[in-house]
RNA sequence: GUCUUGUUAGCUCAGCUGGUAGAGCACGUCACUUUUAAUGAUGUGGCCGAUGGUUCGAAUCCAUCACAGGACACCA
């Protein structure tokens, strides 16, 4: 049952206590006229100021309570908004006779809402506060905050509850907030070079631009099954077919697949189609992309993550097949010979499924061999066309493909192409995914007609590229579980729950 | 999915080879008009994650389950 706890009781008498005495517990007409880091701001002269005061001034703040010292006749404590914390000098004989003792005193606590007004001073301790002479309660916090000291610590809780964690930890708000410049910049970023942002649908008919098992709802008006986007793709390129020439979307995606540090079931990722380009062209604006970001976001290039330290002044560009042996330290004579990769898989006590390609069996290797190695920002470039089946092939040699991928951090940040829009190849790429899917690898790409449909119309030769958001802000913020850049990640209900909505039903 | 480590007061944590629970913060009461995790005194507060088992007796040992963290597998 709600409000059983005998703290939270506690306070329920405490608003009771309030309104008897006429005083509102959740009043909404705030006064405020300035934020804390705006009142700080504007009053850094005052130490400088005679008796280090102005009574003249006058400012109304408000804010959470999150520390509470009452000292007899005075008290301090200190109030946080968004912007910042100040500390506020509450003293019985500034405040209307009796409020201090019967109401503040008694019913006034950590995690509470006020509004205070008053004016400028230093403390003799040096700190810039504020005197108090309008006191207010906005809204009565009846739950009591978490340890002022250690603060919210369990990360099950800090996941369940973030909005304790947002309240509790200002390096969580910090995080967030770098998150949001993120993507506000990405998105000027594009725009600025003359990108259209553009909404594909989130619900498809069929799942479709990656290979990972999708996501299924129901529409009841059309009595079909829809599928949860695992990628935007063929939508956006339907638009460079409609004539758009450069495009992007930052939006969810949904992978119904396994949960780890660095996978979530709905993650974002911006999506760029850009027509008359080559994936030449996305490497090029990729390091501008990072730049800009690294510029505004205040960053330094090189950049600390955990024990590394990534140098984003060297962006590298390494062939795959090169990378297996430069990199992984794959004997070179291997790297094009299917029986050789598998012998060398077994002598490596790597075991794979049977029947991949020599494509997915050079796959196999850079995953194992190379990924992890790669600090600093690389661009492996000419994936092998079986597992590249949205992108075209080389012109020189048709078994790889104009395609790169980013990795930092021994992690897949982009995955870029020139794309393929050669209908026929299309079309013959997709029935070689079907007959995967066939043979049991459920998570090949679906044959798409429509798509195929499209393309024949024509259209400009492409390229596309995707990035992953969450963990770029990962990269950025220093996290290194995509739970901590996210603000509600995906948890399992706790079993109460689950029976409390079966009861109810 | 596998392995592994956790789950004790609102929060942060103790609790040994079994003898029916401890601290700090918070909260209540008292003192205190310049504190900085304020201080001092005093008090309240627990279905020890859930269910079974072993035992005279289980927070503690065993099993199963739930949730979480980590690692691995899967996710090209």
């Amino acid at each position: 049952m709600a409000f059983e706890n005998k703290f939270v009781q506690l306070r329920i008498e405490k608003a009771q206590t309030l309104r008897d005495a006429g005083i509102n517990p959740y009043c909404n007409n705030s006064k405020r006229n300035t934020t804390i880091k705006k009142y700080l701001n504007v009053n850094s002269d005052i130490e400088h100021k005679e008796n280090k005061r102005d009574e003249h001034r006058h400012y109304t703040v408000a804010g959470r309570i999150k520390l509470l010292r009452v000292m007899g006749k005075a008290s301090f404590l200190q109030l946080e908004d968004e912007s910042g914390v100040v500390q506020i000098y509450v003293a019985r004989d500034h405040l209307p006779e009796n409020f201090y003792n019967d109401i503040f005193k008694k019913n006034v606590e950590v995690g509470d809402i006020i509004e205070v007004g008053g004016y400028p001073f230093v403390t003799g301790q040096g700190e810039l506060s504020l005197h108090a002479s309008e006191f207010r309660l906005l809204t009565k916090s009846i739950a009591p905050l978490p340890e002022k000291f250690h603060g919210i610590t369990d990360k099950e809780t800090r996941y369940r509850k973030r909005y304790l964690d947002l309240i509790m930890n200002a390096d969580v708000r910090k995080t967030f907030q770098i998150r949001s410049k993120v993507i506000s910049l990405t998105r000027r970023f594009f725009e600025d070079k003359g990108f259209l942002e553009v909404e594909t649908p989130m619900m498809h008919p069929i799942a479709g631009g990656a290979n990972a098992k999708p996501f299924v709802t129901h529409h009841n008006a059309l009595g079909i099954d829809r599928f949860l986007r695992i990628a935007p793709e063929l939508y956006l390129k339907r638009l460079i077919v409609g004539g758009f020439e450069a495009v992007f979307e930052i939006n969810r995606n949904f992978r119904n697949e396994g949960m780890d540090a660095t996978h979530n079931p709905e993650f974002t990722s911006i999506e760029f189609y850009w027509a008359y380009k080559t994936y030449k062209d996305l490497i090029e604006i990729t390091k501008e992309y990072f730049l800009y970001l690294f510029d505004h976001l205040d960053l330094p290039t090189h950049l600390p993550y955990g024990d590394l330290e990534i140098d984003f002044n060297r962006f590298s560009e390494v062939p795959l097949i090169e990378s297996l042996h430069t990199i992984g330290e794959v004997p070179s004579e291997i790297v094009n010979d299917k029986e050789k990769i598998l012998e060398f898989l077994k002598s490596k006590n790597i075991s794979v499924k049977n029947g991949l390609s020599l494509g997915q069996l050079q796959g196999e290797l850079f995953d194992e061999f190379v990924e992890h190695k790669l600090i600093n920002p690389t661009f492996i470039t000419e994936y092998p066309v079986e597992i590249s089946p949205l992108a075209r092939r080389s012109d020189i040699n048709p078994d790889i493909t104009e395609r790169f991928e980013l990795f930092i951090a021994g992690r897949e940040i982009a995955n870029a192409f020139s794309e393929l829009n050669d209908p026929v190849d299309q079309y013959e790429r997709f029935k070689s995914q079907v007959e995967s899917k066939e043979c049991g690898d459920d998570e090949a790409h679906a044959m798409d007609e429509d798509f195929i449909e499209a393309l024949s119309y024509g259209m400009a030769p492409t390229a596309g590229q995707g990035i992953g958001i969450d963990r770029l802000v990962m990269l950025l913020t220093n996290e290194h579980s995509i739970r901590d850049v996210l603000l509600f990640p995906a948890m399992k209900p706790i079993h109460n729950e689950e029976l409390n909505q079966e009861t109810e039903v």
